[in-house]
DNA sequence: CGTTTAAAAAAGACCGGTTGGTATTTATTG
DNA sequence: CAATAAATACCAACCGGTCTTTTTTAAACG
């Protein structure tokens, strides 16, 4: 692949994932996709042998910017409560405040249109969220081991709430476009978290 | 209109709400509906001028189904704070966990869908919402006139906070299928309201 | 009760435009 | 000079919607 061949390919899954992200997978057409990156259908079709094929690429890169969001500067906090105040933060102000994709959360609004479309690309997303759910799970599972937690808190379910409490607010954030939905919704579950802690 | 007009008014209504809600409104296509109903496509636009106006009766009769089984008894409980932990039982336990429509919450999917491509549409939805925070703020209203509640509460930011949660609990529902869902966030929501009680 | 009749309901053919995708040809690249 | 990238023309299928024709309905009338 040459390095023109490379930079059409970012091209491609840059304005789609904005697409995708704004309009939807259905809704966005192969056409969109062309217009916006001033390609032709044999231009688009060198690279992705589909449109779904478009969008696992897209997905995958999303994951990354994702990440780099969410998890910036995250490891180095020790304590793990904190940490997941960090990242809930980061989420709510950083990834969805500013709007790192254009039509709110890539995530939950492919979830939202695919469940039940397609069982592959549906649980592919869904992969993500019950991994972060996880995540979160470990964290208070060390917080557990170094006693900074209440005794006889059930983990699985806390860490649960807070992504369901996240997908929530994502959702309503797109549709109001009112930051003041992510900042309440930052204080309720930074209220929820420190209420964990062993008194 | 007919009685037979009418039958066959809520012949299409029924069927293209279980449609929308489980493929979405642009990936359900006119001629799915024909199929569902076993119209034709003259049958059809003999009852509605398009395929919108089908989607607007069609929110106007969720809306109704949504109501009777979220409000159910609900009147009748005198308490504000038992009021609005009823409420939420009923949208998880009944509504969403015994599956009301076939694809989660229609509303939601619909929100989701319908932000950033129709405004008309998103902002129909969007109301809805808006009042289902509303009167659970109504609610803590008189509970807070009653001295039941904690002082100095966000009466705006816990209203929003409900609705939020339950809406995040719609979407990983409809995508995971697991009750355990449901009963988890019941259980969190139930000692969150309990919380804002005076002790 | 059966017949008439106008309106309502439904059927079905048709429309231009768009869908995702393919095959072939041309241009560009290293 | 291959190999890659891109353009172009083309495909059948489908999209939402319109139009005309046929059927069915229910009330009016003798």
């Amino acid at each position: 692949m040459s390095a023109k061949g490379e930079l059409t390919r970012r091209n491609i899954i840059e304005n789609a994932l904005q697409l995708f992200s704004v309009k939807g997978y259905f809704n966005t057409s192969v056409s969109d996709i062309l217009h916006a990156t001033g390609l032709t259908k044999g231009g688009l079709y060198c690279h992705f042998k589909s449109k779904e094929a478009v969008w696992q690429a897209v997905y995958a890169d999303a994951v990354e910017a994702w990440r780099a969001v969410v998890f910036k500067d995250i490891r180095a906090v020790g304590d793990p409560l904190e940490r997941i105040e960090r990242t809930i933060e980061n989420v709510l102000l950083k990834y969805l405040g500013e709007e790192v994709f254009a039509g709110g959360c890539f995530f939950v609004n492919m979830l939202v249109e695919l469940s039940g479309q397609s069982d592959s690309m549906s649980r592919h997303i869904l992969r993500g969220f019950v991994g972060f759910s996880r995540l979160f799970q470990s964290w208070l599972r060390e917080g557990e081991k170094a006693v900074l937690l209440k005794p006889g808190l059930d983990l699985r379910e806390i860490s649960n709430f807070i992504v369901i409490t996240l997908n929530g607010a994502a959702t309503l954030f797109m549709s109001t476009r009112d930051t003041a939905i992510l900042h309440q919704t930052n204080d309720q579950l930074r209220f929820f978290v420190r209420q964990l802690r062993k008194t």
